[in-house]
This record gives C-alpha cells, structure tokens and sequence, in this order.
DNA sequence: AGCACA
C-alpha cells in the first residue's frame, strides 16, 4: 500500500485531536486520469501539504460549469497542526536559528554597519540581478518529484514547463513564457517549504 | 554549492 494511503488510514482510525481549523484548497492539476487511487497528482498534493497537519483526504473535484475541464481539480482537506505540535528536532533547529538572528544582529552593531551600509555599492552583474524567464531551483529536498513542482509553479500564468536534472536532485529548472510572470512566481515562491527544512531557493537561470 | 535542455 502507498505511503500516503497509509497515512490517510491512520488519519481515519486515529482518535481526532480536539477540532482545530479544516482548510481547504484547490488546486488546479495535471493531465492524469486519476485512476482512483493511484494519481501521481493526489500523491504530490499529499506530499506537498503532509508538513501542514494531518491530511484528512485530497478529493477529486466535479466541475460542472467547466465540462471541458473532467479532471484535475482537487481538495485538500486537512487538520491544520497545531502551533508547537511540530517535532523536537524542528524546534531545536528553531531556537538555534533565533540565537543566530541575535548573534548576528550584535554583529552588525558591533561593526557600525547601519542599513544603508550597501547603498552606494552597484550589485554585481551576476546571475541573480539578470532577469531570466527561466528559474534556478535549490535546496530541494530529495522527495521532490517535478509534479509537486508543477502543482506549485503552474498556477502563476505563461508556466511552461519544469526541467529536473537526474544527476542532481536538489536542483531544478522551471521555465515561464517570459521574465515578468517568471519573476512573479519567483516572488511568491521564494523560500516555500516542501518539507520544513527545505525553504527553496530560487534565482534567475544562468543565461 | 551547484546551471540543464534546445
């Protein structure tokens, strides 16, 4: 039995903590026939929003005022977790993270350094200022299959396609029509978590 | 950290 089944399972017979928030999203998708069970669309979108709280069921959606549209559409429907319910280990790595904000902020104290520091100084002509309409995507963690990418990266207009390298999982391609819609994705994906240690990193493409 | 495909 998939994983995600399994732990769809143990959702069903687990005893419901007391009712925090039921979310629902809706997600346009893939080009599968979502054979019940096994869609690699319901997978993802179980992947993608495990990290959130306890997954209930993604549920296929009937669009009848779209009858072009047969498939592709779902819900997620899922027990948000509750603040502080997340593992130790998350939690550790929280506090160092804040001890390192604290650090770093006496550090820049310390050597006078004030917010404007950088003005003045032109950024470098390098590959993070040059607007591309094709991503670079790092610090993927290595359950990510290119349709969780899909899922996240389509839904922001002239999405073309998204271009995963086999000999190196962590990193990926997504390429937009052109660099305006691309920077919007950029924008709002930066540093989205499919799992709580990997914020992606995203930048232009080299040209 | 890292930049492939055409």
């Amino acid at each position: 039995m998939p994983r995600y089944l399994e732990h769809r399972r143990t959702c069903r017979e687990a005893p419901l903590p007391p009712c925090q928030k039921v979310y629902v999203a809706s997600i346009s998708l893939c080009q599968d026939t979502p054979s019940e069970e096994h869609c690699s669309c319901k997978r993802s979108l179980y992947g993608l929003f495990l990290q959130y709280g306890r997954i209930l069921d993604v549920v296929p959606l009937k669009i009848e005022k779209l009858p072009e549209v047969k498939h592709g559409l779902y819900s997620v429907n899922l027990l948000l977790r509750e603040e502080g319910t997340n593992n130790p280990q998350e939690k550790r790595k929280k506090q160092e993270e804040k001890a390192e904000k604290k650090r770093n902020a006496k550090e820049v104290q310390q050597s006078g350094a004030a917010d404007g520091a950088f003005q003045g100084k032109p950024e470098p002509e390098d590959a993070v200022t040059t607007l591309n309409n094709i991503l670079f995507i790092q610090n993927l963690p290595h359950e990510t299959t290119s349709m969780m990418l899909q899922i996240l990266f389509q839904q922001y207009p002239s999405f073309r396609e998204v271009r995963m390298i086999n000999a190196k999982p962590s990193i990926t391609f997504v390429e937009f029509e052109d660099d305006v819609q691309s920077s919007i994705a950029m924008q709002s994906l930066q540093g989205f978590k499919i799992t709580p240690h990997n914020p992606m990193a995203i930048s232009y493409a080299k040209k």
